[in-house]
RNA sequence: UGGGGCGUCGUCAAGUGGUAAGACACGGGAUUUUGGUUCCCGCAUUCGCAGGUUCGAAUCCUGCCGCCCCAACCA
């Protein structure tokens, strides 16, 4: 034997890879501009269901996050509601996180352990006149709430005074009342244009036993107000959170902020929570699944639940490196369960030992095999490219079992199987050759009798000759049965959730599938968790539940991917398009208020000032700009009076263009009025892009100045040193260094990429400092180039 | 009186005025006693569409289109 093939070095792709996504982006900037000490995150799982793969995502992030930055990951329950929320699932929900292989250490937590200062910060806000006991109905409720177009109306119990609302908190509290009888809201603005900020609900009275404070309490808490004082008392720095809670940040602000947090205080950010194809991932979903048997239980392998892939056979390194995998961003988005499959095969590829399993068997008799002989073959647990030892004894037979698929009568074109007349290698066993075949009444395939030589033991081929196929195998004799469970995806189609009809219709009848097996002797003795590739067909684990060594069972986990049936694949809708399909049949009919272009809120600023109107009218008619440039500089009337004054003794159409594309870039959100310079500065710093003076990349450069300290254009040119370079020889010289230092692109340049041009203007400019004129730099790269 | 978000390859996803990263999938080849693994190679002249600004635009400006979220005493 050789030297052992060396593991392959997996430097190269750890070295460089550490994922920045936005919210690392933002933590950056919180921690260079020292908003906090230390990041803390959080996860805040509700115990009314088991934890799933798209918790998962969080949860890597979150606890990932925290370790990276040398932070703190908190584990909170939010336990507001007590009629949804178990014990049940907060033990399920600690275990997965678990086992999943973060560690929240002594942050333990639950919302309902800050009910007391929760209570008390709502005492405060009622004191303040920022809350109010209301005793409308739910009914009334909603209809004062208005809708998303129109605003809602104030209550008339929202003038109660301070005395009245202490007095019928506290009895609400002491449990006076009936549920829904009265509720506390916070005093905002009921014609908000966001919902979430019409007067919402602090706390309602729900007479329920908690799982954790009993009958302590009869008034819970909403989500709202709860969630981010939980941050709050926890010194959370960054409460990450799923893209539907985006509206209730100005929400989550408000209450922090009035109830009397200031900075440094927790924040709120939001990412696309996951999606995964051809399966469901609401709570609500999943428990109907488990509710009506679809499913053995939250654990069923087929379930996208933590506890359902581990069952399954998934290990917790595969499921962080399938968040890795598919990153963090803000786009919803519908990932392709395949990347889940691809990570689960490329983790276990490493750790799960081969051996030989055969599920739907065909009995074959090797009709030249000495009826008394018994021996054993060697056979390596580890293939040639996993850097692994080990091997164990497999007992050879006369008869033995292939698999059925493993036959053909008639071969297509390009088997490489076993076929009448056609030899085989049997893994780690012999070459054989079919001769016969032996059917039943009913023409069915009862077995196989074919001759085997000798020579080839161990699966040699002394003679140097090609056996293109080899086939896993069992002897009868010493075959172990076994039940095995085939699983498949729970679905038919990519987004069952969004297909007309019942979710359920699209179940997956095949989703599983158990049969009798004969496993090699070695898996008598598998421990129940044991993973294990059946050579040839799949990754299986020794199910955790019911596997014995008296009767074992197996799950697939995965199967091989397999170049071979693969041919056959089906056309594949992706989900995206299921889902806008079924979406557009839903809301066919229901009326949605349109929101209002940049247009026509320019329009109806005009509509509503005539000044704006006339200077609209002025702008093209005197000043002879084009309908467009003339609506955009009058939507308000600062913009109006800037370029109005900018363009006082110029050209009209430079200012204007300087003003839209240029300046309103800059500027954003803030108002022109506030600038510290004025339109006439402006115009001046135009003209001396206009004459040459700068360039247009160095008028940016000193714009950028003015908007910071203001001043006067030609001072700031004089002063940064930002004059036009058009010394062609100076420019030439840079041109040369510039290609002297990327010979590749030169050559690539040369070879056709002309987009490289660019990149090498680039650089020149970069290297003049912002001075240089681009357009002869431009000219002399490309003559310099073509020469 | 509506508001808040999002559109870059089949699927995820970098990119923040200067060469359209990477991964999965897919196609081809090499190695292979697993039709597995591994290794090579290929795979967006173009970033929802259209105008504009710029020497240069996925990135800036304008318009249009599409998708998601909000009217629970759920979270």
């Amino acid at each position: 034997m050789s030297t052992p093939t060396p593991p392959p070095t997996p430097a190269k792709k750890d070295e460089s890879r550490q994922a920045t996504h936005f919210i690392r982006q933002i933590i950056d900037r919180d921690l260079a501009e020292q908003r906090y000490d230390v990041v803390a995150t959080r996860f805040p799982p509700e115990p009314n269901g088991y934890l799933h793969i798209g918790h998962a995502k969080s949860i890597c992030l979150n606890f990932g996050l925290a370790e990276s930055y040398g932070g703190r990951c908190h584990l909170r329950f939010d336990d507001t509601n007590p009629t949804k929320e178990e014990q049940e699932y907060v033990d399920s929900i600690q275990s997965d996180v678990r086992w999943l292989g973060f560690d929240w250490g002594e942050h333990l937590y639950f919302a309902s352990d800050y009910f007391q200062q929760m209570y008390d910060f709502a005492v405060k806000l009622i004191k303040d006149g920022k809350a109010y006991v209301d005793s409308l109905s739910k009914e009334e409720l909603r209809e004062h709430r208005g809708s998303l177009t129109e605003p809602g109306r104030e209550s008339p119990y929202r003038s109660r005074s301070v005395e009245e609302n202490l007095d019928l908190f506290e009895r609400m509290r002491k449990g006076e009342f009936a549920d829904g009888e009265h509720v506390l809201r916070a005093k905002i603005d009921m014609a908000s244009p966001n919902m979430l900020m019409r007067d919402p609900l602090l706390y309602r009275i729900v007479n329920a036993s908690h799982h954790r404070t009993g009958d302590a309490w009869c008034i819970y808490p909403m989500y709202d107000y709860a969630h981010c004082l939980e941050d709050a008392i926890e010194h959370i720095s960054h409460s990450i959170c799923t893209l539907e809670f985006e509206n209730n940040r100005e929400l989550y602000d408000w209450v922090l902020e009035n109830v009397g947090y200031t900075e440094p205080r927790p924040h709120q950010h939001e990412f696309a929570r996951l999606n995964l194809d051809y399966t469901v991932m609401s709570k609500r979903k999943l428990l109907t699944l488990v509710k009506e048997g679809h499913v053995s239980g939250w654990d069923d392998p087929r379930m996208p639940t933590i506890a359902g892939l581990r069952r399954r056979g998934y290990t917790p390194e595969a499921i962080r490196a399938f968040a890795d995998m598919i990153g963090v961003a803000k786009t919803n988005s519908v990932v392709d369960i395949g990347k889940l499959e691809y990570c689960v095969r490329d983790d276990l590829n490493h750790r799960a030992p081969r051996v030989m399993a055969v599920l739907n068997p065909l009995k074959v008799t090797l009709t030249n095999y000495p009826l008394d002989l018994s021996e054993k073959l060697d056979a390596s647990y580890w293939p040639h490219d996993v850097p692994k030892e080990g091997s164990r004894p497999v007992p050879f037979a006369r008869t033995i079992y292939i698999e059925r698929d493993d036959f053909a009568e008639v071969p297509p074109k390009g088997w490489h199987r076993l076929t009448v007349g056609g030899e085989v290698r049997l893994r780690y066993g012999y070459v054989i050759r079919c001769y016969d075949v032996v059917k039943d009444a009913a023409g069915e395939i009862v077995e196989l009798r074919c001759s085997y030589d000798p020579a080839t033991r161990g699966g040699a081929s002394p003679d140097g000759r090609k056996v293109k196929g080899t086939i896993h195998w069992v002897a009868a004799p010493q075959a172990v049965r076994a039940e095995v469970r085939l699983y498949d995806r729970l679905f038919t189609v990519p987004a069952p959730d969004a297909a007309e009809g019942d979710f359920k219709d699209n179940l997956n009848p095949e989703s599983l599938v158990v049969v009798e097996a004969l496993v090699e002797p070695s898996l008598g003795s598998a421990q129940a968790g044991a993973h294990y590739q059946f050579e040839r067909q799949g990754y299986f684990v020794a199910d955790i539940v019911d596997h014995t060594p008296e009767r074992p069972v197996f799950n697939r986990v995965v199967t091989l991917k397999d170049s071979w049936t693969r041919k056959t694949a089906g056309p594949a809708v992706d989900a995206a398009t299921a889902r806008r399909e079924a979406k557009a049949k839903k809301d066919q009919g229901r009326p949605r208020p349109t929101k209002l272009s940049p247009a026509q809120l320019r329009a109806k600023a005009r509509e509503a000032d005539p000044q704006l109107a006339a200077a609209f009218a002025r702008f093209q008619t005197e000043h002879g700009l084009s309908e467009d440039d003339a609506d955009v500089l009058t939507g308000d009337t600062a913009l109006a009076a800037f370029y109005e004054a900018a363009a006082e003794g110029h050209a009209p159409e430079p200012v204007a263009k300087w003003v839209t594309n240029v300046l309103l870039a800059e500027v954003k959100d803030r108002p022109v009025s506030d600038l510290p310079f004025d339109g006439a500065a402006f115009a001046r710093l135009i003209e001396l892009a206009d004459a040459g003076t700068v360039s247009t990349p160095g008028a940016k450069a000193v714009l950028e100045v003015m908007l910071k300290d203001g001043g006067e254009p030609a001072d700031i040119v004089k002063a940064r040193g930002l004059e036009a370079v058009t010394d062609d020889g100076a420019l030439q010289r840079l041109v040369d260094d510039a290609l002297a230092a990327n010979p590749d692109n030169v050559a690539r340049y040369k070879e056709g990429k002309t987009a490289l041009l660019g990149f090498f203007v680039g650089q020149v400019i970069r290297a003049s400092g912002g001075s240089a004129d681009p357009t002869r730099v431009k000219a002399l790269v490309k003559a310099t180039l073509d020469a």
